[in-house]
DNA sequence: TCGAAAATGAGAATCATTCTTGATCCAGCG
DNA sequence: CGCTGGATCAAGAATGATTCTCATTTTCGA
């Protein structure tokens, strides 16, 4: 991942008088490094129980309030994290229906603009005000094909 | 609601060696009259607790095996059912990001055209084989504009 | 009418997540 | 250098949605 990520975000948590530790960056790297969103089972498995569990859900929800995480609700219950679009950039996901993988995919500007202009007017008509969109592509992966 | 729907739902139930009971009934029809996606809680109390807590979980999960249901993934481990597209059409959703109410939304087709042109070629680039899709469109709702 | 399959209800059990409580760390200040 | 308060942490209890168990009841076709 790009440690100008990291830079971002400890500036981010400065600003509003909270500190980078040890477990933040940890969680902050691992999502960096993730092709996808991650819950806080794997983010435990992954960093090998360096954390306990009822801190990285404390640092997942920090992060989170700070705007520096995006939660991701999937399948069972499980809230999934990715890095927030400021520090990645916007995307969508391919969401596997089989095996339940999700990856993240970019979509070309031209269509995404299009995508906006057509967001905009159907929720106007409803009485709402967009503020962002998700699309989720299901289907299966090249895996389960 | 359509009587058709519950016509619609019965056969499919029965070609699978299953039956239309009460509960899945006031189920369908909760669901029918509903303009998003509703919780087993929230049906709990639409029904003023007729049904058992079980048992209604058993009946929304009988049903989405049965694909008359569509299962909806919100805030806090929340799961929404609403009808299953086959019955009610293809649509999409505008979730309300400080009250979580979660409606339905028709897209014009024209559009709906070219996002599935787009879907295709996104997700075929990836290895993926697309079968549905579902957009969210967040942001505030009248009330909590 | 009988028997097998399907369905039910009540409560226990599970699992992700949140809360509580008390200890610890750290930047800035005197 | 040592104090102080906010920020952080760890551990376990608590919560809340959902699933499971199991004994009982209902339903449908032969």
């Amino acid at each position: 991942m790009q440690r100008n990520i990291l830079r971002q975000v400890e500036h981010r948590l400065r600003d509003r008088g909270l500190r980078l530790t040890d477990a933040r960056r940890a969680v902050v790297e691992r999502l960096g490094d993730a092709d996808g969103p991650r819950s806080a089972a794997e983010l435990s498995a992954d960093l090998d129980g360096e954390v306990p569990l009822s801190s990285l859900y404390r640092s997942l929800s920090v992060l989170e309030e700070a705007g520096v995480l995006a939660p991701h609700h999937g399948v069972r219950g499980l809230t999934r994290y990715e890095l927030a679009e400021w520090l990645v950039g916007h995307h969508h996901h391919l969401v596997c229906t089989h095996c339940g993988l999700v990856e993240d995919v970019p979509i070309p500007t031209d269509l995404e603009a299009r995508l906006d202009t057509l967001i905009g007017a159907v929720a106007g008509a409803a009485g709402f005000s967009p503020s962002d969109h998700a699309l989720e592509i299901e289907g299966r992966c090249e895996r389960c094909r």
